[in-house]
DNA sequence: AAGAGTCAGCTGCTCTAACCAACTGAGCTA
DNA sequence: TAGCTCAGTTGGTTAGAGCAGCTGACTCTT
């Protein structure tokens, strides 16, 4: 009776080992012989557990070479997460564009509380990448990279971990399904000269400005979605 | 050559007989034995991928019933989430400060876009969730179930499925952690009043009071928070 | 002696085969 | 008719064997 749920007990033992052990990521976790015998259950389900603790990023484990605790980036959250955005897509509901939403939300969120206080070190970085952007929207599409690398370095300033990697894995999920799922990709010119007026607003620490114009980003880029919108395409 | 990974591809096969199945939440998947048969490989690689992908909410496995298309909801990023943060919590960082910074920003970021947009149904029953809390708040600690509730049904409004479940999971990994592992409750009183406060500048109208009550109640989170820290009991 | 190739040993990966445990539903019993 | 029992299905767990990738020390060549 006590026993009610061998399994699931493997992974918070495991966990606890992670915990208690103080170990950083990267350390190195028990062999699978070892955690048999220290755990006191079979093969298959250690590795059964290990096989899950991977999909949640708590544990990496390389073949050959052996288990070690995992970076426990948001990585795991973007594979879920696409999946369940075009899982969404493919019957019919607006998944993408709640995910737009909820990235507007918190770009939006976030900026308000970073105008003034960029970094000179991230406005020199950001300017550098608007100027990429242009000159490779000159050439025809802008490179996914330049456009995420711009996002990412708008909010390094606020010092946060989690909050960049949480915004990376929802922009590389939009961008995982959009560009799988539809061909609405905005005019070039136009995202890169929005790009150029939330930096200049950014500079200027005016605020409303700053806000208004990542809306106008978003908003752009929400319209093409909907003018694009193919829900099924078979 | 061909089959370098061959273990993934699993995953991957099956996430496509639900993606391409058009198979909605609920909707049973084969069995173990017909997977086997059906993927071409052992029981035991199955099990695993199938360990996998419940990690990630794809699907949800019932003893001596089935297995069927998980909800795909936020919950097993909860998991992760509140893993990390906790574990950063021991190692010294302010993991849990940063998942409240992510809160605070975007739920600023939304409470701008719903002001004045609340549906009658949800003002009323925001009303009662404040009532219940007060209620609550005089005779000691507030359920933390009626927090929960109140920061809910506050975007409920916004019609945006993902981004309540992400609210949700946010707020979820953050009280549990908080619970284990800090003392820092805030006033009950002042929570309730700084609920009323909200509630009140939505349902006026005034986006800049709304945005300046949400930041009180989340700068009067954080101030417990950090007066409160002991970053590693033993 | 220095470098490159080889191989033994670790590690995780996959398979097979058997049995245990939870749930369902048809059939039996009262 | 109501409830129980039991057989069948499905997932859960164990065991043992062999495969595959990586590392590092050993050996052979130069």
């Amino acid at each position: 009776m006590h026993s009610r749920k061998v399994a699931s007990d493997i992974q918070e033992r495991i966990k606890r080992l992670i915990i208690d052990g103080r170990l950083p990521s990267g350390a190195p976790l028990p062999t699978e012989a070892e955690l048999m015998e220290l755990l006191g259950v079979s093969r298959n389900s250690v590795r059964e557990a290990l096989k899950a603790l991977q999909a949640m990023g708590i544990v990496e484990i390389r073949h050959g070479f052996g288990t070690y605790v995992g970076a426990m980036s948001m990585a795991p959250m973007i594979e879920g997460l696409t999946f369940r955005t075009v899982a969404g897509h493919y019957r019919g509901e607006d998944s993408l564009l709640q995910l737009l939403e909820l990235r507007e939300a918190l770009e939006t969120g976030l900026l308000t509380r970073l105008v003034g206080r960029v970094p000179d070190a991230d406005l020199a970085a950001l300017d550098a990448l608007v100027e990429r952007m242009a000159a490779e929207a000159e050439r025809g599409p802008v490179r996914a990279e330049t456009d995420r690398a711009f996002h990412a370095a708008l909010y390094r300033g606020l010092d946060n971990q989690l909050l960049s990697e949480v915004l990376e894995a929802f922009w590389d999920a939009f961008h995982r399904v959009r560009t799988d799922l539809v061909d609405g990709t905005p005019d070039p010119q136009v995202t890169c000269e929005q790009h150029r007026e939330i930096l200049a607003a950014v500079r200027a620490g005016d605020t409303l400005r700053a806000e208004a114009a990542i809306r106008d980003h978003f908003g752009n880029i929400r319209t093409r979605l909907r003018s694009a919108a193919r829900p099924a395409p078979d």
